[in-house]
RNA sequence: GGUCCCUUCGUCUAGUGGCCUAGGACGCCGGGUUUUCAUCCCGGUAACAGGGGUUCAAGUCCCCUAGGGACUACCA
């Protein structure tokens, strides 16, 4: 494929959802696949939903997964300038191209008197739409004299422009996901290309700059399919149909349970996020879960959104960016939605953070233990992450597995006490923390020989003298070999805490 | 309501007419390993939406029905 240049095209109306997320990152799959383009731009021609932020937000949370853009955003490039507001003026002749061979034309009609219209057709259960069967009834440049037309437009009266959509004509074209897809025009309504506002809607401009971007394939959401047809139209009507790029519409990311797509609410819902990077709504001051703060590493999103709506054919789950790139193909895109199963996006998580080393760990370990006022040795930590890791699925989920290794148990489990604390143990642990205490040398192998050793002099069962050891050092029945542990927080803390343990346990449950 | 798109285990999916008594993964259940938990290993559970065709042969092609989804703004 020769040539390929494909875009991210989102609008800046707050943070960027995970179905965004994706369709950046197929685009850019698709592009590094070809060696060709990919280039970011923000489509901001609807100033009432300009969010301040958002589109930092959209660059940083790229930024953050490794979709490197190559074209837009601060870099520029050869087609610029990438933001929609700043093109403003380019928009004003095509559409004076499209009015002048009669493709679109001037429309009066307010807001208001269009909103009344709706609702009165409501009330009749239909349903208003401004297409070929109404538009005569309208207040428009066809409906009215040119005399009538001009007057209006000299004495300052707002208007759009509408498309003229042709009379029943079969518009065909070939989706790179779903084969032929064809619409009749009939069907089709007059679509507003150029608001009162001096502004082009979303399918004007993005014709017009997909074909001055020399944007080679359109890759977007499912949600985007219906207007597919005028937007070929409006390539025909501009005369650019030879430089048409080819579509590929994406299917939809679906809620994990019940109907419809994947919303904001569900992720608050559900408990996982829906955004890349926490968003904080500047006005509301609401503040939205992402994936970066809850845990996930950004080589584990781009694994689980990849695998929504697309699979390499192979039984290889774990793919990293680059192994991405080279297996990515448009024909293994799928045609229906995908249900986000955040469990399975856990066991992603999972997976890399067992890849990530003990010492990369440690450090974003030490940063949260500082937040509980825990300085600690790196190589105490790194060791302590290298013997717990394999149970986390986050980061912060070290503590959980570790935080015995920081300070002694609060409390005991008093499921574990009722399964294996029956109170004659008692006098073995003390026997055992005095030997322990006599130790020269702490080390694991040690201090497993003296303690499997008291256990057989005493004919005593393992299984319980262990559990109850581990109890005391633990709090509860889990954790790596507690010999292991032992050795790491020390004689004088290991024999406190099976003392204390002594203590405070009742002699039987 | 109208238009369009879609439909294989609970979920993500393999499957491009015979290799399918439908494969893998997550989850779940059971077993093994372990002093414990987790990891790991082994095993199990569970699907071609329904009905008609076409064909020697259909999960795979066609039609209908049902269900799901998107769109239906001077939003993208």
């Amino acid at each position: 494929m020769n040539n390929v240049r494909v875009r991210f095209a989102p609008s800046p109306t707050g943070p960027l959802h995970i179905g965004g997320v994706r369709t950046a990152l197929f685009n850019y799959l698709f592009a590094r696949k070809h060696g060709g383009v990919f280039y970011l731009r923000i489509e901001d021609t609807d100033q009432s939903r300009f969010v301040l932020g958002a589109e930092d937000y959209i660059i940083d949370s790229l930024k953050w997964l490794g979709i490197e853009i190559s074209e837009g955003g601060s870099l520029g490039g050869p087609y610029g300038p990438y933001r929609q507001s700043d093109r403003k003026a380019i928009y004003k002749q095509y559409a004076d191209q499209l009015l002048a061979s009669g493709s679109a034309y001037y429309a009066f009609d307010s807001a208001e008197e269009l909103d009344k219209l709706r609702k009165d057709y409501e009330i009749d259960k239909k349903t208003f739409s401004y297409d070929l069967h109404t538009r005569m009834q309208l207040n428009n440049s066809l409906s009215l004299s040119k005399e009538e037309t001009q007057k209006r437009i000299a004495s300052g009266e707002h208007y759009v422009l509408r498309f003229k959509m042709p009379d029943n004509i079969d518009v065909r074209f070939k989706d790179m996901v779903r084969d032929d897809v064809h619409f009749n025009t009939n069907t089709l309504d007059d679509k507003v290309l150029f608001k009162s506002d001096g502004m082009p809607t979303y399918h004007l401009a993005n014709v017009v700059d997909d074909y001055l971007m020399k944007t080679s394939h359109v890759i977007r959401g499912e949600e985007w399919l219906p207007s597919t047809p005028l937007h070929v139209l409006l390539y025909i009507a501009l005369g650019w149909e030879g430089s048409m790029p080819q579509f590929a519409h994406l299917p939809l990311i679906l809620k994990p349970s019940g109907q419809g797509k994947l919303s904001k609410r569900d992720g608050d819902k559900m408990g996982f996020p829906v955004f890349p990077l926490q968003w904080k709504d500047p006005v509301t001051g609401e503040v939205s879960a992402g994936y970066r703060e809850s845990g996930y590493f950004p080589e584990s999103l781009v694994n689980i959104l990849a695998f929504l709506g697309w699979n390499p054919g192979s039984e290889k789950e774990f793919f990293s960016m680059a192994e991405l790139v080279d297996v990515f193909s448009l024909e293994k895109v799928q045609k229906a939605g995908a249900r986000f199963d955040p469990e399975k996006a856990k066991w992603f998580n999972h997976h890399y953070l067992k890849q990530h080393s003990d010492d990369e760990l440690a450090d974003a370990y030490i940063i949260l233990l500082k937040e509980r006022n825990i300085v600690c040795d790196k190589a105490f930590v790194t060791k302590v992450v290298s013997m717990v890791k394999e149970r986390a699925v986050f980061v912060k989920d070290l503590w959980d597995q570790s935080y015995y290794f920081f300070e002694a148990p609060l409390r005991y489990d008093e499921k574990v006490i009722a399964k294996y604390w029956k109170g004659q143990a008692l006098e073995a642990l003390l026997s055992i923390a005095d030997l322990l205490n006599n130790l020269a040398d702490f080390k694991n192998e040690t201090t497993e020989d003296l303690i499997k050793n008291y256990i057989s002099n005493n004919n005593l069962g393992m299984g319980q003298v262990m559990n109850s050891l581990r109890l005391a050092l633990v709090g509860t029945s889990m954790g790596p070999h507690l010999t292991e542990i032992m050795e790491m927080i020390g004689k004088g803390d290991a024999v406190k805490r099976i003392r204390k343990f002594c203590d405070t346990i009742p002699l039987t449950a």
